[in-house]
DNA sequence: GACGGAACGT
DNA sequence: ACGTTCCGTC
């Protein structure tokens, strides 16, 4: 293993952003395990030391500019381990996003891209702390207006400890998704600069992320469970400690975040009082015995739910499979099976180049003879005609959709709405000098989580499901909860242990 | 510089 | 899945 690459940026111990275990745990990382490369971004984004090497981009929502490309790159691959990195293969793996619609390039403006944030939204666990607490998006994108409406009251941080705090960060989030299957297909036929708004983009991205998970069972469905892309969610100004972190509080001791994802330009119109957690597999429920379960709660979050439908042209899949629940406001009432069916986007493997090569090898004595052979399969991506949604809530989202657009606060809002355009345009923090403790560059990394896992009980969605559960499966599930859970709990461990937080201190010194 | 195909690694 | 590495093309 590379154990010893561990590199690492410092866990900060006092300044530095602390965040959720889970946010460092498979489910931020699919594939790989590792950081994902717009974790990373976003990462840095936040962090005021690399404000020279990588910044937001002012008046653009989720812009964001590489200041300095090789710089990024070296630190992206000091991080990964990759001292070869260059910006050239960095900014390889940015276009990947393109497709999956996680990033896209802001064309004629040199080393600057664009986060298409509300296609990674997800909500998702929206139980937790959801009155009670406030977050407020810390090192924001630039957000076109300059209204500081955001106060953060003084923090509290030091609670190093394993203090847990769930509701604290539970809040802002982001988890990593496995997005993907998304065919990128359209994307050369989008426009330009095409907006995130483009609806049917939009949905079409965030069904993606969603899908996975509504077909897995809300969020049952064990191992293999698709992570999802979450980003924070700011309840209520004011409540944030920590000007600068929305997981500032975390329970996390020390431990440099990822996923402390910069409130999206998208988001941070959201008016949404909601807090996310993360994935399934690791959301409070079965990780941590300060979240409860409550049919009211539950409530909550299937209005959430049904909120981001319309606020974010959320696909109906995005509901989560709780068919016994009602979202009043909506009505729409999405049945189990219609959200968890939907159709794959077909895109044919690529040509590859196989055949091609081994032809040209076997051939190289004669160079240009015969390409005569290989029948290049069209490139063609297909793509279902529809989109094969419950059309009947589709309607209904498209319709209410027109009438609150984007930005607009969606009547059903709620509560936040007497403080009143809170979230109508959240100004750009502007991060005044932040004294975030560490002169030190090296901003991330994490440091291994602590057992924060108390075997809790995977309690409430489960119980949900239950009740929708054949008995005999239902029987099944009960019995192996806890050991299930555990187990779970420890294969996450297990994937950043590598080292320990010690290891992570090493890699300061490079600089 | 930006893009994206292809092969390969984990 | 998510890059990493190469590379040809624009």
């Amino acid at each position: 293993m590379k154990a010893g690459c561990s590199i690492v940026e410092k866990p900060e111990g006092g300044g530095g952003y602390q965040f959720p275990d889970w946010a460092y745990k498979t489910e931020s990382s699919p594939g790989s395990r590792q950081i994902q490369l717009w974790h990373f971004i976003l990462e840095l984004l936040q962090k005021e030391e690399f404000r020279h090497v990588i910044a937001w981009q002012q008046g653009e929502y989720g812009e964001f500019v590489i200041k300095d490309p090789d710089e990024v790159a070296r630190l992206w691959g000091r991080r990964k381990c990759k001292p070869q990195m260059n910006y050239d293969k960095l900014s390889r793996a940015l276009r990947y996003y393109y497709n999956k619609r996680i990033l896209h390039k802001t064309k004629g403006k040199r080393f600057t891209y664009k986060f298409n944030f509300n296609k990674l939204v997800m909500p998702n666990y929206p139980f937790i702390n959801i009155r009670s607490s406030g977050v407020v998006p810390q090192s924001a994108p630039p957000v076109p207006t300059a209204s500081s409406r955001f106060h953060f009251p003084p923090l509290d941080t030091h609670s190093p400890t394993s203090a847990v705090r769930p509701g604290r960060f539970s809040a802002g989030s982001l988890a990593a998704s496995g997005q993907e299957s998304a065919s990128g297909a359209d994307r050369k036929a989008e426009l330009p600069e095409l907006e995130d708004s483009s609806a049917a983009d939009w949905r079409r991205g965030v069904d993606l992320l969603s899908s996975s998970r509504s077909a897995a069972g809300g969020g049952l469905g064990h191992q293999k469970r698709k992570p999802d892309i979450m980003l924070p969610l700011f309840t209520r100004p004011g409540m944030y400690p920590d000007p600068h972190s929305p997981f500032a509080v975390s329970p996390l001791p020390g431990r440099g975040g990822v996923l402390n994802v910069p409130i999206s330009p998208a988001l941070s119109l959201t008016p949404t009082i909601f807090s996310y957690s993360p994935s399934p597999g690791l959301s409070p429920f079965t990780s941590s015995s300060c979240f409860s379960f409550n049919p009211e709660e539950m409530k909550h979050y299937l209005h959430s739910q049904a909120c981001s439908v319309f606020n974010y042209h959320l696909s109906p899949r995005t509901f989560p499979r709780y068919p016994g629940l009602m979202v009043p406001p909506l009505q729409c009432q999405v049945h189990p099976e219609e959200s968890a069916q939907f159709s794959i986007k077909l895109q044919p493997p690529p040509a590859g180049r196989k055949n091609r090569e081994r032809v040209e090898s076997s051939e190289d004595s004669a160079p240009i003879t015969a390409p005569t052979v290989a029948p290049v399969p069209p490139r063609i991506k297909v793509e279902p005609a529809s989109d094969k949604d419950p059309e009947s809530l589709r309607q209904l989202v498209r319709e209410e959709q027109r009438s609150h657009e984007e930005g607009t606060v969606p009547s059903s809002r709620t509560t936040e709405e007497e403080k009143g355009t809170i979230f109508a345009r959240p100004a750009a923090p502007v991060w005044p000098s932040v004294p975030v403790s560490s002169p030190s560059e090296e901003p991330l990394e994490v440091t291994e989580d602590s057992e924060d896992r108390p075997g809790k009980e995977p309690s409430a969605p489960e119980k949900k499901e239950d009740a929708l559960m054949p008995p005999k499966l239902r029987l099944k599930r009960r019995w192996n909860d806890d050991p299930e859970a555990r187990e779970l709990s420890k294969n996450g461990k297990c994937l950043w242990s590598g080292s320990g937080p010690q290891g992570l201190a090493t890699a300061a010194a490079d600089a």
